[in-house]
RNA sequence: GGGUCCGUAGCUUAGUCAGGUAGAGCGAUGGACUCUUAAUCCAUAGGUCGGGGGUUCGAACCCCCUCGGACCCGCCA
């Protein structure tokens, strides 16, 4: 079974599955996972029969930690304020977790992750959390003992869970609270000010600890997929449950560990070292199923080593293998079936496409959207470039092979006029396929089993003779298929170039 | 120091929770056809299941130790 259902035959019951990012930097592609995962659960549940939602808690409450790599130094200034409350690096009129947002839900559009966003600050605005944080504040040292006991560490000096975002610094690392009396917090700041906050606003927070257990007890969380970070014994998943039983008398929800996706050689995705790919990129190199299936094809608790360049390329082959063998009816192993049905976007049936390797090669041949139109049309496979999705298809290609196709995969076409060094019998060879050209049928099969013929009867290895053809078109030894190379060309630019270089 | 997850064929991995002949895809090799940047079809090879010990009639699977990788044990999320 996959590992999706496997997760979902456990539950029983209405299920609220909830995700979370912080929105401090570049949603990457490790992230995705987190939301990907929980898509997968998502969809497994409700194919289980069971009545589901699936929320997104954007975390724009949270303070800025740090100035980033990312950032500049003016930042320092920022730090200990919300998220929302700042700037963004561009300069813009967005806030910071808008910022970082938005790219990242444009993403979860294109992957098809249906999903219902909501944002921290605005749980806090609207007053869900004045019961959460009422109860934190009347049982705080009942908190601190659950804290200290199961995280083994030692809290120092005063400490509340909730701290008051300073009205007049705008901090919320720098306030003190003097007096609770619901639903009023008293505080001061180090900045000099004192002043009131009302928990039924977004003016405070609670600390990531609490304001966990909180958010499954205001929304009612039944399912939760997280990182092996807040997993570890003593870490947030086991504070944040105690929480939820002992204070707020809700069970923890069942829950999923995934591990993390690494940089082929690179080694673990940070925002912070800048070894990251952050997730828009990856759908503009990578068709978005193919990002789904990278998550879908591997049980969550397994790191994946992600390799943009020939990684991603066998990875689309093995996809539009599965997808061939699924369709023509052979037998396929059910977990990778699956594996394949969670990896179309949400509400899109896959329809065959042009498979990505074909592709590669047209478009550095038709390196024009009209002239890859034209030989789309041409060749009766495709409606064309304006046919569905396809140009955002071709726009994926494009990039990938500008970013990560290894050398050996590119090539241009030669202009008609240039020289190439090969030698005589090589030559001939061009000379007397250029002779035969015409009266054979354009077809790849056809025009390979020609040239091989006349390269067996000139007595050349296939090698040299193959390369004769390619030195001629791109000026490499070597190149696509040559048949079906050569099929996709104009059949007047292959006279052309041959017969220039042969002579 | 304490803890968690992962290690299975060249690569990606299934199988581990409920012990019972280690499977698949890709790649490789040979052949059909001297064939590259997946042509196709057929066939073949490839594994001390990271290593050692234990429990058992029987261990990839359970227990202990150990090596390698990743991560956690922050009033950080």
């Amino acid at each position: 079974m996959h590992w999706a259902d496997a997760f979902a035959s456990k539950l029983s019951g209405d299920q609220l599955v909830s995700t979370g990012i912080s929105p401090s930097g570049h949603i990457h592609v490790g992230n995705m996972r987190e939301i990907l995962t929980g898509d997968m659960i998502y969809r497994a549940s409700l194919d289980a029969g069971l009545k589901t939602r699936f929320i997104y808690l954007c975390d724009d409450m949270d303070p800025l930690r740090k100035v980033y790599p990312f950032l500049s130094d003016d930042y320092a200034k920022y730090v200990g304020k919300p998220l929302f409350s700042i700037p963004a690096p561009d300069g813009g009129s967005k806030p910071y977790s808008e910022y970082f947002l938005a790219p990242f839900l444009d993403v979860l559009k294109r992957v098809g992750v249906d999903v219902e966003v909501i944002r921290t600050r605005d749980l806090y605005a609207g007053g869900v959390f004045e019961e959460a944080i009422d109860m934190a504040m009347n049982n705080s040292s009942l908190i601190r003992d659950i804290l200290e006991k199961v995280s083994g560490r030692k809290i120092e000096g005063e400490w509340s869970p909730y701290n008051p975002i300073c009205s007049s610094c705008g901090r919320v690392n720098s306030t003190s609270v003097v007096s609770y009396e619901r639903p009023f917090v008293k505080y001061w700041c180090k900045c000099g000010n004192e002043d009131t906050a009302d928990i039924r606003k977004a003016e405070g927070k609670m600390p990531w600890r609490i304001e966990w257990p909180a958010k499954w007890f205001a929304l009612g969380v039944t399912v939760e997929p997280f990182g092996k970070d807040h997993g570890a014994p003593g870490g947030s998943y086991d504070t944040g449950k105690m929480i939820a039983e002992r204070i707020y008398k809700v069970k923890a929800p069942d829950y999923l560990i995934y591990e993390r996706i690494l940089l082929k050689g690179k080694g673990a995705m940070h925002s912070s070292t800048g070894n990251v790919i952050p997730a828009y990129e990856m759908t503009e190199f990578s068709p978005p199923e193919i990002l789904r299936y990278l998550i879908a094809r591997v049980h969550p608790n397994r790191h994946i080593d992600f390799d943009p360049g020939n990684g991603l390329l066998s990875l689309i082959d093995e996809f539009e293998g599965l997808f061939q063998s699924i369709k023509s009816g052979e037998p396929v192993e059910e977990d990778r079936k699956r594996s394949l049905d969670l990896s179309l976007p949400s509400g899109s049936l896959y329809e065959e496409k042009i498979s990505f390797r074909h592709l590669v090669t047209l478009v550095q041949i038709y390196t024009t959207d009209q002239s890859l139109d034209i030989s789309l049309k041409r060749s009766g496979v495709h409606d064309g470039i304006s046919a569905n999705g396809m140009a955002d298809r071709i726009k994926v290609v494009r990039e990938w092979i500008s970013r990560y196709a290894p050398e050996s995969m590119k090539f241009s076409l030669l202009p008609g006029s240039e020289k190439v060094a090969i030698d005589m019998s090589q030559k001939a060879i061009l000379k007397e396929f250029l002779g035969k050209m015409d009266s054979i049928q354009w077809d790849s099969s056809t025009i390979h089993n020609e040239i091989h013929d006349i390269i067996g009867s000139a007595g050349l290895d296939p090698k040299t003779g193959f390369a004769s053809f390619y030195m001629a078109l791109i000026g490499k030894d070597k190149g696509p298929r040559l048949g079906y190379f050569l099929s996709n060309l104009e059949k007047d630019y292959v006279r052309k170039r041959l017969s220039e270089c042969s002579s």
